[in-house]
Parts: C-alpha cells; sequence; structure tokens
DNA sequence: CGCATTGTAGAACGATCGAGCTAAAATGCG
DNA sequence: CGCATTTTAGCTCGATCGTTCTACAATGCG
C-alpha cells in the first residue's frame, strides 16, 4: 500500500537500548537516539510516538532479550541448580559490565517508575514474573528435598528477589566479586539450611 | 568584612534534599531549586557552586541526617536488636513513603554514581560504613551467641547491606508488607539459624 | 563617613531540549 | 501511468536547560 520501512525495528529497538540502558531515561536526548539507531526524528516519533512511549519499547524489548530469556534458561535446570545459575549468571554480569550499566529494568524501577503509574506496573509485573520463577524454583526443591523447608516458599521466593534487587545496585557502585558473592552466598545458604549435611 | 547571608544553610540543603531526593538529579532543573529553596540564582551558585557540587552538599546532609543517625540510634542496641530495629525503621519508612521517594542514596548510587566517579566514591564510602555498622553487629552477635555463627561475620554484614538495598529498590515499585518483610525476613531468619531453638 | 567586600535581585545568555512541520521519495493498487 | 499512502529527510519551533552578568543592598573596618 505504501511506502516500506529501511529500518530493522530489533536493531533499532537493540540501539535504543544501549542509550538508555547506559545514560537512563532523563540524560538521554533524542537526538542521542537519533545518532545512535540511524533513523531520523520523523522516523523515530511516526515509528515509535514520543520519547517516553519508545523508551517503554526498549524497556520490553530488554526485558524479553535479556530477563525473560534467562529465566527460561535456567528453567531447564533442577530447582536448586537453576537457583544457583541464575545468581552465578548475575555475578558474571556484573563484573563483565565495564560501563557499570547495571539492570535496565532495576534503573528504570528507581528512575521511572515511582512517577509514572504505567511504566510502575509493568515493572511490578516482571518483577512478579521473576519472583514466580524464584517460588517455582523453591517449591519444586523442598518437594524434593534439594531447598530447605525450614522458611515458606513465598517468604524464601520474596527474599531471593530482594537479594537479586540489591546485587544489581551493589554492583554498580562496587563491583567486587568478594562482596556480591557474600551477598548471594547468604541467600543459598538459606537454601542448603539443614539440607546435605555432609555433601 | 561584608554583607551577611540572609538564608540558613542547613535549611536550605533540606529544601534542596527535598527536591533532588523527590525526581533525582537530571529532572531537578535549577528553577525547581531555586523556587524551592527560595533563594535566587546567584545566591545557590555563589554559595554552593554548579549544581552538582550543590547535589553533593545536599547528599551529604541527608546522609548526615539520616542514615548517619540511624545508625548512629541502633547502635545502642545489643547487636541482634540493632540489627533488626534497623530493619523495621526502613520498613516502616518504606511504607509511609507516599512519594516513592526510597533512599536518597541508593537513587544517587544508580543515577550518578555509575558516570562519576568522585560521587561513586562518596557512595561507596556511605555503603562501607553501613556494612561496617552491620560487621560490628554481627561480630558481637557472634561472640555473644545471639546471632548464627554459621557464616563468617563478613559474609553475614555483606548479605544484610544486599537485603538494605533490595528492599530499597522493591519498594519503590511495589511497597506491600508482606513483601518487604518476606525480603527482610530471610535475612533474620539466617541471624538466627540456631540460636534460641525454642525461645 | 567611605571604601572594600560579599550577598541578593532578576534579567539575560547561548545551548539544548522534545516535538512538529514541510516537502520529497518510495511503494501498492487502480 | 497516476493516485493514495506511508516513510524519510532536515529544518524549525517554542520552551526550558544550566549558567552568568549587571546593578544594587548590606555589612566591617579605617
Amino acid at each position: 500500500m505504501a511506502r516500506p520501512r529501511e529500518f530493522d525495528e530489533a536493531v533499532v529497538l537493540d540501539a535504543a537500548v544501549q542509550c538508555f540502558w547506559r545514560r537512563g531515561f532523563e540524560a538521554t536526548s533524542v537526538r542521542d537516539l537519533i545518532e545512535t539507531t540511524g533513523l531520523t526524528g520523523a522516523s523515530l516519533y511516526n515509528a515509535f510516538g514520543d520519547k517516553r512511549a519508545f523508551y517503554r519499547r526498549a524497556l520490553g524489548h530488554y526485558v524479553e532479550e535479556s530477563i525473560a530469556d534467562r529465566i527460561r534458561r535456567c528453567e531447564a535446570l533442577a530447582p536448586r541448580a537453576a537457583v544457583g545459575a541464575f545468581f552465578a549468571e548475575i555475578v558474571k554480569r556484573s563484573l563483565n559490565d565495564g560501563e557499570r550499566k547495571g539492570c535496565m529494568l532495576v534503573n528504570a524501577a528507581l528512575e521511572l517508575a515511582p512517577h509514572d503509574a504505567e511504566l510502575r506496573q509493568e515493572v511490578a509485573t516482571v518483577l512478579d514474573q521473576i519472583e514466580a520463577f524464584f517460588l517455582r524454583c523453591v517449591t519444586a526443591g523442598q518437594a524434593d528435598g534439594t531447598i530447605s523447608a525450614a522458611l515458606p516458599a513465598p517468604a524464601l521466593a520474596s527474599h531471593l528477589l530482594g537479594v537479586l534487587l540489591g546485587v544489581r545496585v551493589l554492583a554498580r557502585v562496587r563491583p567486587e566479586p568478594a562482596v556480591l558473592e557474600g551477598v548471594i552466598g547468604g541467600a543459598l545458604a538459606l537454601l542448603d539450611a539443614g539440607v546435605e549435611p555432609a555433601a
């Protein structure tokens, strides 16, 4: 019917994620986005709406590519191993994060979610999904005896979510292996309390 | 020797903290600061330097008034009670935080610390002080038997710091008592593991 | 008092912000 | 081919950004 687009939406979103991830929403200008994505202002506004809508698209793209994908990969493992692998990947990513970008979702949770009800709902939904992943792991692990049942599964899942967020913050200020592993080690010790006392 | 100031520096810093705390650095304009503090642009720049320097002064003021003061108050208690009181106060503050301002230090850690080496150093120093407070509590508690010695004191202290940061993030998105207490409950269970088995 | 010094007042600066406009280019359909 | 529709290109807009300037007010010291 009309002129076709000259850009690949996924590529453009990847570039937008890099911008917003690195500098956040406020500190990223539309001109930054134009330069990094390669498309013009008119194309950007025509295809994605305004800056905020573009950010939401980029955040959704990040969540799907980074977080949801990680959950999918870890969910293939045994319950206790899934949690361990999840956090191991977080530590590895954080230590290799030379730009200290952290997690774009956590960044959004602090910069935008408090002032933007819609975005807060979207962030909360993703946090719910992460917590649900932890809950599935803990419940299954408690059932097969590989995870301690000293605490109720929902409390353990919330604790894991909290530790995850804490690590993501700490890594942007002090990305040192000892500290990050100390934080996570506590949570894992909680999962293993009373389990495998000599293994 | 010259004309005296018409403003109280502490009052002005309180007002600046409110601005920067609520909206962050980038989203706060110098005009916002002028309106809220009541002083003119010339006075602001004359007394504090540029916007970034003003932010650093405000953050320092916040840390002293809010964080350092809390540590001082909790440090008067017995080790295990000090940790409990610290987190109880965090939960209470988070649940009463209708504006979802969170913790200004955590906000700074995510918005500015990654890109600003000086500020990152200042934030890291404060995080160190918080961790040191936890470490003093844990060490003393392990010595008098009120805190579990299942994990080394430094690891427990790091874990507590991580949980604190996680709670501060989570509270800005989902400030629900059950979630926050679930996160913290895990950490406290770790302190109590094996201690007071029937008390 | 009068001079030096500092603070206050408010307009003004250039730069940059997000967003919109106009006109040209590229397609499918008739 | 030519009409309808969409994308692209780049200029432009008014608003706002952080910062500075000039003029004036208030003090201590001589």
